[in-house]
DNA sequence: CTGAAAGCGCTTACAG
DNA sequence: CTGAAAGCGCTTACAG
C-alpha cells in the first residue's frame, strides 16, 4: 500500500495536520518539526494524495480540451500551448475526442462535469444551441476556441476570419490575380467560414473584382483529400483559374496534388494560398504562402483565461481576437 | 454549490447509501424508490463526484500519456489510439509534453504519481535509468511506446526497427539502388535507431553491397529541419547517390527539400524513403514511399495493455512488437 | 430491500 | 508552534 499522511506523522511523531502544514503552506512550523517531517516523507517515499486533497478543495488542478481530431497539426499545435500555460500553472490536461458527434460530445461534457475539471476549452467547433444548454448548467469555466459560440456570453478566443480572408484575398489580387478560386471548408459547421467568405468576397468588391459563382467551393470539411477533390472540381468547372485560395493548409496541399495530377505545375500554372500556417506549410513543395493563425498562441491564451479565472486573478469573459499575418513562401506567383 | 448525493437522498426521501445504490449497481433497489431516486436526480441535475468516488475506488480513471513534444502528428497519430481505447473503457487521458528535458519528466511523474493516474504510456523517448528506477517505485503499471527500455520487465509496443529498416533498405535494393544514403535520428538517444542502423547494414550484406561510411548520417532529432539540413550534407559529402532512406517522415520531406534546393528532382534524380507513414507522406509531391509503423495501433494497444491489467483481465507484461510494411508511393524510382 | 455508521486521505478552523 | 476533531462526497460492509 502507498503510505498516507497518517504514516508519515507515526513516522515523524507528529499529527497530521503537522504534516499536511509542512507539506503545504510551510508557516508555523518548527525548525526541527519540519525536519523530521520531510525526512519521514523521504523515509517512506510519501507521495500526497492530490484526489484527497482535491475533494477538500474543490479543486482538481485538471483542464479539459475538446477536439473533433486528435492527430492533425491544428490541433496538436493548439494542444502544445494549452499545455503548456497549463503546466506552468500546476495544472494538467485531458484531452478528449468527439469526432464532431453530436452524442459523444454530450457525454464527455458529462464526464468532465463529473470528474470536476476545473475549465474545458472547446476547440474547434462549432457549440452548438444543445451544447451551450448543456453547458449551460454546468457551472464549469468554459471558453470556445476557434469557432464562434452561439451565445455571445461565452468567450471566445479566434483570429478575424473576415479580415483575414480579406487580407489574403487582397494579397492574391495584388500580386495581380483576377481569377482566384475559393475553397472553404465545414460551411454548414462553422460560422467562421461564412466570415472567410465575406472576407473573400468583399475584397473582390473593394478591388472592383466580381466573384464567379463557379468558383467557390464549399467542402464538407477542412482535410488533405476534400483539397484534392474539391481542388479537381474547382479546376473543371472554375474557368480559367490563376489561383486558388484554401481555407485551410490541408485543403491547399489537396489543391496542390490536385493541381499536379492536371498536369499544372505550382506557382508557374496555377498559384495556391492556405490558412492557418501549420507546420506542414513549410514542408510542402514549393513551400506553402499561407495566412497564418497564431494557433499555439491561441491555445495558450485560452488556457490562460481560464486559469487566470479559476485562481480568481480575472474575469472570464470578451472575445479574444487574434490578429492573422500572411507569410509569403513560394506556392503564389506574381502575375 | 453542485448538489451533493445528501441532497439527492433528502429529495427523494432515501438514505444516501440507497441513492449511490441505484446509481451503481442498481441491483437490490424496489422500484418505486428508484424512480424517486431518478427522479430526484433529474431535478436537482445531480452529477456524481467522481473526485469522491476515485477516493473510495482507488482509481481515478484516467490514464497518462507522455511525449516529448505533443504538436507533431506521430504523437498526434499514437494520441488517436490512445484515446479511442481509453475512452471505450470509461477512461480519460492526460497528455503531458516533456521537452524531452530530464527534470520535466521526473516532475512530471512526480505530478501523475500524486494525481493517482491508473497507468502511464511513456512514450517515444528512451527510458533512461533514472526514469527507470523512480518508476520503479512508483506502483503505478507503465508501458514504453516505441522506445526500448533499459529494463527489459517494464513492458514495451514497438516495431521491430532492425527488420523495418532492413525491409526498407532490401526495397530500395530490389528497385536497382546500390548507392543509398542513410539518415536517422537521436542516435544517442533512441536504441532503437541503431536497430535501424543495423538493418541498414544488414540489408546491405546479405545482397553483396558495402556501406561507405560517409553516407551514413546520424541526426539529432527527427524533424523537417534536421532533414534539410542533414539531406543537403548527404547530398555534398556522400558521392553519387541515387537514393536516401529517412528514419522518420518528416526527416524524409527534409530531403526532399534539400534535393529540390540543389535542383534535384524526386525521384528523377534522387528517390528517397521515409519512415512511419504520418498522414503527411500522402500529402507530400511526389507522395513518399514509406515504411509503416502502425501508430494509431500501437497506440491502442498500449492503453489496452494497460487497461487489461487495471481491470484485472490480464498481466501487465511483455513486449508488442508490431508489424510494418512497405508502403509504396512515389518518391522511389526503379532504376 | 434499506439505513446508520465507518472510512477513503487529506485540510482547516478551533483550542491550547 | 501543534493536536483533536470535523468534514469534503462518496461507497460499503453490517444489521435489520
Amino acid at each position: 500500500m502507498e503510505p498516507t499522511i497518517k504514516d508519515v506523522a507515526r513516522r515523524a511523531g507528529v499529527s497530521t495536520a503537522t504534516v499536511s502544514r509542512v507539506l503545504n503552506g510551510g508557516h508555523w512550523v518548527a525548525g526541527e518539526t519540519r525536519t523530521a517531517v520531510l525526512q519521514a516523507v523521504q523515509e517512506l517515499n510519501y507521495k500526497p494524495n492530490a484526489v484527497a486533497r482535491s475533494l477538500m478543495s474543490a479543486q482538481t488542478k485538471t483542464l479539459a480540451i475538446l477536439f473533433p481530431n486528435v492527430s492533425d497539426m491544428f490541433s496538436g499545435t493548439v494542444l502544445g500551448g494549452v499545455e503548456d500555460a497549463a503546466h506552468s500553472r500546476g495544472f494538467s490536461v485531458i484531452v478528449c475526442k468527439t469526432g464532431g458527434g453530436h452524442e459523444r460530445t454530450l457525454a464527455y461534457l458529462q464526464l468532465l462535469a463529473e470528474k470536476r475539471v476545473d475549465g474545458i476549452i472547446f476547440a474547434s467547433e462549432v457549440l452548438r444551441e444543445a451544447y451551450a444548454d448543456f453547458i449551460g448548467q454546468l457551472r464549469i469555466p468554459l471558453v470556445v476556441l476557434s469557432g464562434e459560440s452561439v451565445r455571445p456570453e461565452i468567450p471566445t478566443v479566434r483570429c478575424d476570419d473576415r479580415q483575414a480572408a480579406y487580407a489574403g484575398a487582397s494579397y492574391l489580387i495584388g500580386q495581380g490575380h483576377e481569377n482566384i478560386g475559393l475553397l472553404y471548408g465545414g460551411a454548414h459547421e462553422t460560422p467562421e467560414q461564412s466570415g472567410r467568405l465575406e472576407g473573400f468576397h468583399e475584397a473582390h468588391r473593394d478591388h472592383g473584382l466580381a466573384v464567379e459563382p463557379s468558383r467557390v467551393l464549399c467542402l464538407e470539411g477542412f482535410a488533405f483529400k476534400d483539397g484534392q477533390v474539391g481542388g479537381a472540381a474547382l479546376l473543371r468547372q472554375g474557368g480559367p483559374l490563376t489561383a486558388i485560395f484554401a481555407s485551410s493548409d490541408e485543403l491547399a496541399l489537396g489543391v496542390m496534388s490536385a493541381a499536379y495530377a492536371r498536369g499544372l505545375r505550382v506557382p508557374d500554372d496555377l498559384s495556391v494560398m492556405g490558412f492557418d500556417d501549420l507546420p506542414l506549410a513549410e514542408m510542402s513543395l514549393p513551400p506553402l504562402t499561407t495566412v497564418r493563425q497564431p494557433l499555439y498562441g491561441m491555445g495558450r491564451r485560452a488556457a490562460t483565461m481560464l486559469l487566470d479565472h479559476i485562481q480568481d486573478i480575472k474575469k472570464l469573459e470578451g472575445h479574444a481576437v487574434f490578429p492573422t499575418t500572411i507569410v509569403e513562401r513560394r506556392s503564389v506567383r506574381r502575375l
